[in-house]
DNA sequence: GTCTATAGAAGGATAGAC
DNA sequence: GTCTATCCTTCTATAGAC
């Protein structure tokens, strides 16, 4: 495990993180992933044994980091809801805005193998995240200050409108274009719009 | 063109788009779709040449369907824009349940092909009907009824909130499952809830 | 129009030299 | 640890019989 291996390792896995997520399990070659690690082809195996236990060892990682950042200010007893909401906005699409093809790389690879999403979503944090949320929103609607949307449909709600037009990308840029409008500049009007819009949506 | 051509000929676009809807374009194998199809592999490139071109047939029908609805009513002089919105949701929601792996396919070939989309969305109607929808909520906004948000941004907010769970089912299912809810129940409630809350957001 | 058989190419994986 | 060469399987596509 000296220095060089870890390099190679790393480079393999980078490039390999770069080509699962553009291109897909199915569509991703080995060939391709070597090239980019600027390294010869049986190396991958040499590190990784096979396609799928490389694959897999990148969507893990990559998942985490995704989901990593959510839950931890949501875990936060020190902001209210209106103030995790703006933080949500701004940090989450900042965030696809350095990795725009995780949302779809994600979606996809889930809905074809859901067994992937077992190993993420059983953590301790997230559950206890999960029922944080649902504590204070509950309190919130009690006091009067929110409407009752249910939680899971409010999460869905939040959720939708920042990582959509990421995940849908090739359909919203076209629509954009054909506007005159420039892709990155509407996400970033969309970290201040969208805790507008889902606050006005909640408030009593 | 007999009858038994066109019966088979529309088997194999069936059994096609159902495996391209599922698997993709890369996961696809011509072997399945025939298996599916209940006929020889050989006669997939007798009726369609190669693989390419019995996908771009599926692709552009497939595709159209999704957005021939919207533009339909969306077009319509007699509804105003809070009807529209209560009937987008419900006619929406119902297709989507009806086509449930249909979001994920448009929105990752897209993603990977972007001329895919152009075929599409140049078509007369559809600039007609975004030029309408655009006047109609700039007369909402003049005159105090609705707050301004931006017609793009708005028409995003309103799709992702009902495409993005079915897009990511495999994640909001998970969710649902965690806590005891089932999707199409959810999905039925969306129906009603999503209208509630963008007019809430919208309205002065 | 439909089938069987097979060509031809590409991809994942391994053997073995250095 | 890294490379070249190659095996084996799979996939698209075509040839040719019926």
């Amino acid at each position: 495990m000296d220095n060089k291996e870890l390099q190679t390792e790393q480079k393999i896995f980078k490039a390999a993180a770069e080509v699962f997520e553009e291109k897909g399990l199915d569509g991703s070659r080995m060939q391709q992933i070597a090239d980019r690690a600027g390294i010869n082809k049986s190396l991958l195996h040499y590190y990784y044994r096979s396609k799928e236990k490389l694959f897999k060892a990148v969507f893990s990682l990559v998942a985490k980091n995704m989901f990593k950042k959510m839950i931890h200010f949501f875990s936060d007893p020190n902001m209210n809801l209106e103030e995790k909401i703006r933080f949500f906005y701004r940090e989450h699409i900042t965030f696809l805005q350095k990795n725009p093809y995780l949302p779809a790389f994600l979606i996809n690879e889930i809905n074809r193998n859901p067994d992937l999403i077992r190993q993420l979503f059983e953590s301790e944090e997230f559950v206890h995240a999960r029922n944080l949320m649902k504590e204070q929103y509950a309190r919130d609607v009690e006091s009067g200050n929110f409407l009752d949307y249910r939680p899971i449909h409010l999460f869905i709600n939040i959720v939708s409108m920042s990582v959509f037009p990421f995940a849908a990308r090739g359909i919203i840029q076209f629509i954009m274009n054909e506007e005159g409008l420039d892709f990155n500049e509407e996400m970033e009007k969309r970290k201040t719009m969208l805790p507008q819009f889902v606050l006005k949506a909640l408030k009593n």
